[in-house]
DNA sequence: ATCACGCGGGG
DNA sequence: GTGTACGCGTGAT
């Protein structure tokens, strides 16, 4: 047996007739390494409406392993089915059986994925350091490559304290031949591929042999296996494009398939897989965490367009070198304006990966936070983010976790209106001197000091509670709520980290703790909005309600108070006010 | 007023 | 894949 440290950057799940967990990562040496784990089962909870009754019925459909297991739903304690079973797939299946039986009342955490359970019930977070303990293998059928090291893992791996991974990150664009408008993958051929890792800028074309920075090839099959040769050959922890979702890769896949290219890109030896997600597509490579900026630009800041120039401008104050995009192939026909699609896509990647640099280590610490990868949580909405936080924070607070809200629920909650934050129309006017209040975290203090949570919410007459302004919703004070608790976890650690930060004398050291206390900061923040988000788990409207009903209070209150000591307010917006001063 | 539809980014 | 997830503006009805 022996021990090893990697960074875990995925995780999925593979069959060899029981589900076997493969963690994916890099060691000191940045040598990739997949960890099997053939320990862990899947498991779903029944609730019962009477116990033994339900055991009998539940061991006669022949399960394996029944355990009765103590829970709390929303603070109140309750005794639990626990249904293990053989394999993720038969979940769905077997719920429906559970479901129905007479003397179950529902089932519970019967949707969460397997690879998700896994990195919860192991304690186990993405981007940091874990260690591992088993026996190197020198081939598996899970495992199709042959320059990856593979352990078989003796016992799951436990989290080591770490600091912040370094990045190893690389950039891609591509460019096509569109003299018909918008490209199409059945026709129009790919004429770059460029590519920028923080020290070498490379483009693989077929045109370009004068330019540096061009590695010349024959034909588009070529540049595509070039593509290929080069992830392979480097597997970088994470691969970044600019829409690449549902360009970028979608293009490179549908070429590859038309010429005949292999893109076995995955660590395991597995072709990249387009995946959908409701909506959207998304692209992965087993281990490399594919990230494409754009979803994760639209969450970061608010602009009214995402353009890769746009974006960049936002960033950076400075302008990126564009082109026509319809034009595109025109460039590249006349050989004397060749060189400035060149540099026009060297400036595209080049502004990728600076992005990339700048924000992918807040995503980072969010998902050193949350515990799922960094590749679902760069394409989760921060609603999501925050759910699933919570569904983590509920399995150690041995919570059960709400369902999800039904089709029928959701439209009702749809239907449903919370009143916002307080807001005075502006003065119109120019105002000198101005003075500007604002609370600190008003949101989130409220819903600490006033315990707002779906579990300490009553209607009982007799309890000590917290009554919300205009609704009349009750808190009960004692003990503290689920979400609370949270919050103030989360806030209490982004003091500490704070103070830490005053002190450290090292600006790495500075720059990394700024991040991780961002990342807080932005979680405790979204907390409050989730309770109105029609998907959100802990859906409370009566939370979110309360919530916006004391901060109306509070900044009236304040705005009140300031007038007494001569202030006149010009404008007001939920946690803070600007008012101008008479006297002198 | 209600509903279906299509868009965003990318070249 | 323990699936099947946005939110908004527009034009038609």
């Amino acid at each position: 047996m022996e021990k090893r440290v990697i960074t875990l950057l995925d995780i999925d799940y593979v069959t060899d007739n029981i589900p076997v967990i493969r963690l994916f990562g890099k060691d000191q040496d940045k040598k990739p390494v997949i960890a099997l784990d053939r320990s862990f089962r899947p498991y779903i909870y029944a609730v019962p409406s009477h116990l033994d009754p339900c055991l009998d019925e539940l061991r006669e459909l022949g399960f394996e392993k029944l355990e009765v297991v103590n829970k709390k739903d929303l603070g109140r304690p309750i005794e639990v089915i626990k249904i293990v079973l053989k394999h993720p797939q038969e979940v769905p299946r077997i719920r429906e059986k559970v479901k129905n039986l007479e003397h179950v009342q529902e089932i519970r955490e019967h949707d969460i994925p397997f690879y998700r359970r896994y990195l919860i019930d192991n304690d186990l977070f993405p981007m940091s350091k874990i260690e591992l303990k088993g026996h190197k293998i020198a081939s598996s059928p899970l495992v199709a490559s042959s320059d990856v090291e593979i352990i078989e893992l003796d016992e799951p791996p436990r989290t080591i304290k770490s600091r912040f991974p370094e990045l190893e990150i690389l950039a891609f664009d591509i460019e096509v031949y569109n003299p018909h408008g918008m490209p199409n993958p059945e026709r129009d051929e790919i004429i770059m591929i460029s590519l920028y890792n923080g020290r070498e800028e490379r483009i693989i074309s077929t045109e370009g042999r004068h330019l540096d920075f061009v590695e010349l090839v024959e034909d588009e099959k070529e540049i595509l296996e070039k593509f290929a040769e080069t992830i392979k050959n480097s597997r970088p922890a994470l691969l970044v494009g600019y829409n690449s979702d549902n360009f970028d890769f979608p293009y490179i896949r549908k070429r590859a398939d038309l010429l005949g290219v292999k893109l076995d890109l995955g660590w395991d030896g597995s072709a990249i897989k387009s995946i959908r997600r409701g909506f959207a597509t998304a692209t992965t490579i087993r281990g490399t965490i594919h990230i494409d900026l754009y979803p994760v630009m639209r969450r970061y800041i608010n602009l009214d367009t995402y353009t890769l120039e746009r974006v960049y401008l936002e960033l950076f104050g400075e302008k990126k070198v564009e082109l026509p995009g319809d034009q595109l192939w025109e460039y590249w026909d006349n050989k004397t304006l060749r060189d400035e699609l060149f540099e026009y896509s060297l400036g595209d990647v080049l502004a990728t990966y600076k992005i990339a640099e700048k924000i992918l280590p807040l995503n980072m610490e969010i998902t050193r936070i949350v515990g799922q990868p960094l590749f679902d949580m760069t394409r989760m909405a921060t609603g999501q983010q925050v759910e699933w936080f919570l569904i983590r924070k509920a399995f150690e607070y041995d919570e059960l976790v709400p369902n999800k809200p039904s089709p029928s629920e959701l439209q009702r909650r749809r239907t449903q209106r919370v009143v916002g934050g307080y807001v005075k129309e502006p003065e119109k006017g120019l105002h000198e001197n101005i003075v500007q209040f604002d609370f600190r975290s008003l949101y989130p203090s409220i819903i600490i000091s006033k315990n707002i949570s779906p579990d300490t919410l009553t209607y009982d007459f007799e309890e000590e509670c917290y009554v919300a302004p205009e609704s009349g919703y009750k808190f009960k004070k004692k003990p503290r709520g689920f979400v609370p608790s949270i919050i103030g976890q989360i806030l209490d650690e982004r003091i500490k980290i704070k103070n830490r930060m005053k002190a450290a004398e090292d600006p790495m050291e500075k720059r990394i703790l700024d991040v991780q206390q961002e990342a807080l900061k932005r979680l405790a923040n979204t907390m409050y909005g989730v309770y109105g988000y029609t998907r959100f788990r802990w859906y409370s409207v009566e939370c979110a309600e309360a919530i916006t009903a004391w901060g109306r209070k509070y900044i009236k209150k304040t705005i009140k108070e300031a007038e007494k000591f001569g202030f006149h307010t010009v404008y007001a917006d939920t946690d803070g006010f600007y008012a101008t001063y008479q006297k002198k």
